[in-house]
DNA sequence: CGTAATCCGGGACAATTGTCCTTTTTTGAA
DNA sequence: TTCAAAAAAGGACAATTGTCCCGGATTACG
């Protein structure tokens, strides 16, 4: 469901502390449905998640959404975007208040290609989305829509997460009627 | 359609190339079917492909096959279960006979946690298969069938791979009844 | 060249899912 | 509390897709 990073986190944390990194690094509040980035957008800070939770999700030509992932705490926004040097390939949006720390474009380069903390962390978080990505992809393709939906109910269980019916249909690529369907069945 | 780094491959071209490095990267010939790596495995070493085709794929508990990607020359196998210190998620097997450069993984994790060129290209790496898995995944669950076959024809004669119904079928996550159904409509 | 075994395409039916629209429930203001 | 407006739920139908299975084509081997 909503994916966390502490190492990320602790990591982001301290550099914020310094005193000396503060134009590098700063940090941001949003309320509930601001948008962190939208498609298209020119990146200029990369935010890792402080507190809250944000959707990820694309808008495709044919007018609909789908949720990539739900990201908390030390999730980043745009990382894939500066790695790549491409513009923002996603919206994400605060589904609950939000704070976030701001880390400049080329600092967050700078950190990558010189700290080699910082870049071990930032590719086991990248492999981790690859995993989960795939696995998802996975459960969806090859499984009913009753499976995944149970598998979602019981992550946002565990998490203690309430989304939109919407949200979850757009999480599952799936209409509404769809799962309100599946969920009168059980 | 079948993904290729052809920055990974000098890199390792490179390195292979260096008589004193004969102990840690091999080269490996696979005949067509062979399978490169299969689900579970403890992993000895990396593969990096150097002429042929593979496919990646999963076998699920209901007996299904996802088929991820095509791999072809510059890409790796295993190494997101190196960087995350786990076994074997895939199958990995040649469609077309098939040679590679096999590197100890003690190595292999020395070189990214010490060499900012390879972890710069390995990191960039994993961000492109981000980006296609999610893309891929987008494709799968917003769009028609028929627009989803109608890319992979596309890419198949722009890369000039022929590849048996059923693994069509396997890419796409559908039945091959399926896709008969559609190619019969163009 | 003939026969059996296998493979492949497609018909028929059932299950699943989306679209459209009506009905029910909820919300908000007077 | 009441009623209108808005939101959510669900019925009906059509389209899509999977499963099962049959029949024709292909292959292998005597």
């Amino acid at each position: 469901m909503f994916r966390t990073n502490e190492s990320f986190y602790s990591f982001i944390e301290d550099l914020y502390n310094q005193p000396a990194l503060r134009d590098q690094i700063s940090l941001k509040v949003y309320d509930k449905g601001d948008f962190l980035l939208q498609q298209g957008d020119t990146l200029a800070r990369v935010l890792i998640i402080r507190e809250g939770i944000a959707k990820c999700y694309s808008t495709e030509d044919n007018g609909k959404d789908f949720i990539r992932q739900f990201m908390g705490k030390g999730q980043q926004v745009g990382d894939l975007e500066v790695i790549k040097g491409i513009k923002c390939m996603n919206n994400v949006q605060a589904i609950t208040p939000l704070t976030a720390f701001a880390v400049a474009v080329p600092y967050f380069r700078h950190l990558y290609s010189t700290n080699l903390k910082f870049s071990s962390i930032l590719m086991e978080e990248l492999a981790d989305r690859l995993i989960i990505t795939d696995t998802k992809a996975t459960l969806q393709q090859l499984y009913t829509l009753e499976h995944s939906l149970r598998k979602l109910l019981e992550l946002m269980e565990i998490q203690q997460l309430t989304i939109s019916k919407e949200d979850m249909a757009s999480y599952l690529g799936i209409s509404v009627r769809s799962l309100n369907r599946i969920l009168k069945t059980l």
